[in-house]
Order: structure tokens, then sequence, then C-alpha cells
DNA sequence: CTTGAGACTTAGGACACCCATC
DNA sequence: GATGGGTGTCCTAAGTCTCAAG
């Protein structure tokens, strides 16, 4: 399955009946439950791995009592056993349990399981997040540092000195002379905009044309910056690695509960301009510097709080653990709130991965139901019914996303489907031999353009065709439903249940299914399994084929081209006049032939990485590939980087190789 | 029902780094 | 030692979804 919206692939119609499954599902959920939070992760056995990669040993945690309480001691012990077996990161052949073993180990996994149901309780059933957090607050962006004398700005043509604050400014739009940006009007006007309520009342009224300035001397400058960070000895780059290390010590860890855990993002954003993605309104705005008395820290009250730089203060310190940010500020952009929040690898993080993916595997129980429920509807009476049930097939089907509205004016104008207007589809009662089909052409998320042709249910067109009477191309498609009403009736459907969970369950049963289709049990190098689909990689060589015999074709053509020239050059009569022409022709027909076939296949490599790439952390569930190389004998290593097993430590866990999504 | 705030997940692009190759 | 392609990491924008208030 491609999660990018790119694609052009025909997205296969899935088979929407599922075997039977074993009712123990449930019980699969206590089998494996809840061993990671407790053991894996537990510091020795980081810090050993920390080591082995060079890093130093973090400090030594010290486990407070009364931070312990839900530890029972029958629990602590298990912990403590867990270390033992977990230290061993690397993947030796598994060792053979005896039955006893099983037995135990069936017996401690019980026992976390009562503890995992008592933990959730207490923790999800109140919203509370965390008993204990203590961090030491953000790291600031380093101060402007005024550019020496020698390097000026230019106005007019005369050399100008500038406030620090306007100079800043300017070092922001000069840093990005080389981007094309700089080259749109919104992002000109927008900065300049910002750029003169920076600067003095002088300055002001003598810069008044962007056009006149320059900023090249100030450009040139930070190149040379960035050539001579380059250039900089082994030990120069070694000595900031490790005041970087340093930093990462620091800041970049908190204590969460019993657990020292990594912060996803300590540093605060930079002030810059805004770069927005798309035709955004507005890019190009000044994205200003966060001081302390813009952060709001969270902790608990009996940790020692984050001080704030000397002689600042925070704008508020609160105690909420209800949520799970450190810090928070508000952007002045889009006036939204940025957090700083804790790594993938954290438990939180991991802990609420695992629940999205069960979620979907609830999804995968009623699913038949659901389907046979939308289908249903596209026959109701009220149009609302029936909008709703042609959204949520696009949603199943096509992996759309769900598509709030967006205030005009403050994004670009991107959609999903409850946002979808008239003009994204164009309806073919028939086309290429293919019945009712749809097609989509808009921006999505990131403005990354949907465009897909794709038959459809008669049903479904002759609802499409009556969503879309007497409308005109800005309207809403599905004018009576919005995400909010989509997903309450989603919510009626099944508990969890919203938009993304279709596209969450829909990449994962996939990948099992095709893991299961794929993989030849003969085939017993690893290496041959783990390519990328043959298929993938056969359609890619066809491609690449074809693109060797473009070339051929074009060389010929440019030869006979040649002849033709030499002969018209001899004869000099009409006749070979006009052939050269066509010769030419021919020629340019097949450089543009060539160039839409290359284009054809870089965007197809591209969309392997990327689409397979935010598939793989984001949509499909971790225990499947983890049961796939438990079962086959395949090092985890193969599949998952270091910072996707840290990541997906909880599934690396929990998963043994019959697991089934 | 509508709106907006807030919290959280998902996403692409820039950049650093590594290693193979010339 | 340049170069360039691939991978991993960082950064932060752009979504989703829930909840509360009007």
């Amino acid at each position: 399955i491609h999660y990018s919206h790119k694609h052009k692939d025909k997205y296969k119609d899935k088979e929407h009946k599922h075997k039977d499954h074993k009712k123990d599902k449930e019980r699969e959920k206590s089998k494996h439950g809840s061993r990671y939070w407790m053991g894996m992760k537990s510091l020795d056995g980081k810090v050993k791995k920390e080591k082995e990669n060079g890093f130093a040993s973090p400090p030594h945690m010290k486990i407070e009592p009364e931070e312990d309480f839900y530890h029972s001691p029958k629990l602590a012990k298990s912990l403590k056993r867990e270390r033992d077996d977990d230290n061993d990161l690397d993947f030796k052949p598994k060792k053979i349990k005896t039955e006893n073993d099983k037995k135990a180990k069936k017996r401690k996994q019980e026992d976390e399981f009562l503890f995992l149901f008592l933990w959730e309780e207490e923790r999800y059933t109140d919203g509370v997040k965390w008993k204990f957090l203590e961090h030491k607050g953000p790291v600031f962006a380093p101060p402007y540092e005024p550019l020496p004398s020698n390097v000026k700005f230019y106005y007019d043509g005369k050399p100008m000195k500038l406030s620090p604050e306007a100079e800043e400014v300017a070092t922001f739009f000069s840093k990005m002379l080389d981007h094309e940006y700089t080259t749109k009007d919104i992002f000109r006007k927008n900065f300049f905009k910002d750029w003169r309520k920076e600067m003095t009342s002088e300055e002001k009224a003598k810069i008044t044309d962007l056009k006149k300035c320059n900023f090249t001397e100030m450009s040139e400058y930070f190149k040379g910056l960035s050539e001579a960070r380059k250039a900089m000895t082994k030990e120069q780059k070694l000595k900031i690695k490790e005041e970087n290390e340093r930093l990462l010590q620091e800041y970049g860890f908190c204590i969460m509960d019993n657990h020292r855990e990594r912060i996803a993002n300590f540093r605060i954003e930079p002030p810059g301009l805004f770069r927005g993605r798309g035709d955004h309104p507005k890019m190009g705005m000044l994205k200003r510097r966060i001081r302390p008395q813009d952060i709001i820290i969270n902790c608990s009250k009996n940790s020692k709080h984050p001080e704030p730089p000397p002689g600042t203060k925070w704008k508020e310190v609160r105690h909420d653990n209800k949520v799970t940010w450190l810090v928070s500020w508000t952007e002045n952009i889009q006036g939204s709130i940025k957090y700083i929040m804790l790594n993938p690898s954290s438990r939180i993080k991991g802990e609420k991965d695992w629940q999205k993916y069960e979620t979907a595997r609830r999804l995968k129980k009623c699913v038949d139901r659901i389907r046979a429920q939308y289908r249903e509807d596209w026959k109701s009476k009220e149009m609302r019914v029936r909008q709703r049930a042609v959204a949520i097939y696009f949603i199943d089907k096509l992996a759309l996303r769900a598509g709030n509205e967006k205030e005009e004016g403050e994004t670009a104008d991107t959609v999903g489907c409850c946002s979808l207007r008239v003009e994204h589809i164009k309806l073919y009662p028939e086309n290429e031999g293919q019945e009712y089909v749809v097609e989509f052409d808009f921006l999505g998320k990131d403005s990354i353009r949907y465009y897909n042709k794709v038959p459809v249910e008669k049903r479904v067109f002759k609802n499409l065709q009556l969503f879309m009477e007497n409308k005109e191309p800005d309207d809403d498609l599905f004018d009576r439903l919005n995400t909010s009403v989509l997903n309450k009736h989603l919510q009626e459907l099944m508990d969890g249940l919203s938009a993304k969970v279709f596209r969450t369950y829909n990449a994962s049963i996939t990948l099992q299914q095709q893991l299961k289709e794929l993989t030849n049990e003969d085939e017993n190098i690893p290496a041959k399994i783990l390519a990328p689909p043959k298929t993938f990689e056969k359609s890619m060589q066809n491609l690449q084929a074809k693109i060797d015999a473009k070339r051929d074709q074009l060389a010929n053509a440019k030869r006979d081209l040649k002849a033709a020239k030499a002969d018209a050059k001899g004869l000099r009569d009409d006749k070979s006049k006009k052939t050269v022409e066509t010769k030419r022709k021919a020629v340019q027909r097949i450089e543009e032939q060539l160039m839409k076939l290359e284009v054809q296949a870089t965007d197809r490599e591209e969309n392997k990485q990327i689409a397979l790439g935010t598939s793989k952390l984001n949509y499909l569930d971790p225990r499947i590939s983890v049961a796939w190389c438990k079962k086959w004998g395949i090092p985890i290593e193969k599949i998952y980087n270091k910072t996707q097993r840290e990541k997906f430590a909880w599934a690396i866990d929990m998963a043994e190789k019959d697991f089934e999504f």
C-alpha cells in the first residue's frame, strides 16, 4: 500500500472478507501485553547499549521510593530479571526454552498483565499521564551575533549600517537568497512588511523598496562560515560534537516516573523567516525569537523546577499531569501552541502507539459490518447519510485523510475527504474501458498532489453525480458533512474509531497479507526475502528498459537529422529542407518522451522511499514485521535501524512469531 | 450546531555524515 | 581529496481529533 498522496497506482480492491479469528485475541494481549516499559526500557539495558556506541553513561538515576508506589515487590523482581535477558541486544539464535521456562514466562506475563491492567486503570481512566516529571527546561536559540563591520548591507547601491534588530532580520533573508522562496512575491511582501517593523524610524524612512536591497555580501559571509565549518579539523569537529553531547545529556532527558526518558525537541525553535509549504499566504513572515517569558513549564510540584536563564522569568510554571508536554509556547505566525515532548522511544509515546494499533485491530473485527453498513447507506433517503457513506468509502478504499476545514487565508489551500470540492473530482461514466471512473486531482497535506483515477461502484458514482448537481466548482462536494459529524458517526460504530484508523488498519492488514503471500519458504536467503517487492523491482526494470530504448531511438533520430541536414546543404531543394524539419520534430518529440519516462522513474523511486518510510513509521503495526522476522529468523536490524528499534521497542519485546494483526 | 483552543500524530525538507568511487 | 549517492537525524509544519464554551 502506498501511503503517499502522490501515487498514481491504483489501489487494489482488497478482499473484504477475513478469516474467522480465533477468540483468543484478548488473551494475546495478556500474553504479550506488557513487558517492555518495565524491563526493556530500564536504564541498565540502555546504558550498556550506548556505551557500545561510544556514548558516555548517563548519570545513575535514583529511583525515589515514594515514586515507586505502583510497583509491587513482585514486579520489581521481574523487572530485574528482564534487565538480564534484555542485555543481549544483538540477535543471537534463540535459546530453546524448556517447558518450565515457558510456564514461568507465562506466569510472569500474567502478573505483568495484571499490573498493566491496574496501572492502566489508574492512569488512563482519569487521563493522568504521569505521577512524576522533572526536567531542565528548554535550550534557547543562541543570541544574535552582529555582523563584522566589513560585511555590509547596501541600499540603492550605497552601504548602510543597520540597527542590530533590523540587521538580524536581514540576515535571515540573506541566508535564503539561493532559495526560490525569495523570488516569490508573497514571500517578499511578507518579509518586507515584517522587516520594516524591526527597523528604526530612520531605517524605515530610507528603506522603502526591497528591490533596492543588496544582501549579497551578507550572503557570501554566511556561505563562508559554513564552508569554514566544513573545513574544520577533526579535533575541532570532535569538540563541537562533545559539546552537543553534553547539552544532550543535560537537557535532552527528563525523568518521567521511574524512567530517564529522551526528549524529542529540547531546543527552542530559533527565529527566522516562516517557510510554509505549498502556496502559503504567510510565507516569509518573521518568526519571532522565543524568550523565557514566553515559556510555560510543566513539571511535578515535587520536582526540581527548571531555572530560567539569569535575570529572566518563565511565563508560568504549571503542574498538569493530564498532559504529556514539558514546555510550551505560543508561536506568532498562526498563534498556535508549540510543545516540547518526549521522544518516540519513551514509554508514554510507545504506549500510545501501541494503543493506536490495538484500535486498528479492533476495527479488523468489525470492518465487514462497517463496510456493509456504508454500502447500505448509499441508498439512504437522507442526503447527509449518503454523503457520509460515500466519504467513508473513500477513506476506506483510497486512504484519504479526514479533511478538516481550514481557515481561508491562514494556510495553503489543501483538502482531505470531507473538504473536497466539486472542482477536485471528475466523473467519467466510461473511461479507458472501465465504467464509473472518478478522477481525483487535489492538493492534500503538505500541498502534495493527489492524482488518481479509480473505478467505483455504480451507486457511488450516481451519488457523486447527485452531490455535484447545481453546484459551482468551488462548492463543497459533501456539503452536509464535516469531520466532526463523520467521526461522531464512526465513534458510534466502534469505540475509538475515527477516520485515521482506516489508514492504520488498511496499511497494517495489507502488510500482513503481503508478507504472507510473498514470503517464499524455500527462499532461505534473508536478503532475498527482504528486497523490496519483486513486482516493484520488475516494473522499475521495465521502465528502465523503456528509457534505454528511448535513448537509442533518440540517438538514431539525431543521426538521421544530421544526415538530412548534410543532404539539405548539398541539394538545397525544398524536399530535403522539409525532411530536415520532420527529423527535427521527431528528435524533439522523442526528447520529450524520454523526459517523461525519466520523471516517471524518479517519481516511482521517490514514492518507494517516501511512502514506505512514512508508512513504516506511522501506519504499519511493527509487531507484524517483528513477528515475521522472528518466524523466518531474520535479524530485526535488517528491517529497523537503531532509532526505529528504539521507537518500536515495545513491539520487538511483545510480538512472538505467531502474532496476528 | 459552530468555533476555537489545545494536545497530539504525521509529514517533508534540510542537513550531516558515511562510504564508495573516481 | 573531490564527488556524489544513500541513510539517518533534526527540525518544525501541517494534519487529526477532542473538548468546552458560546
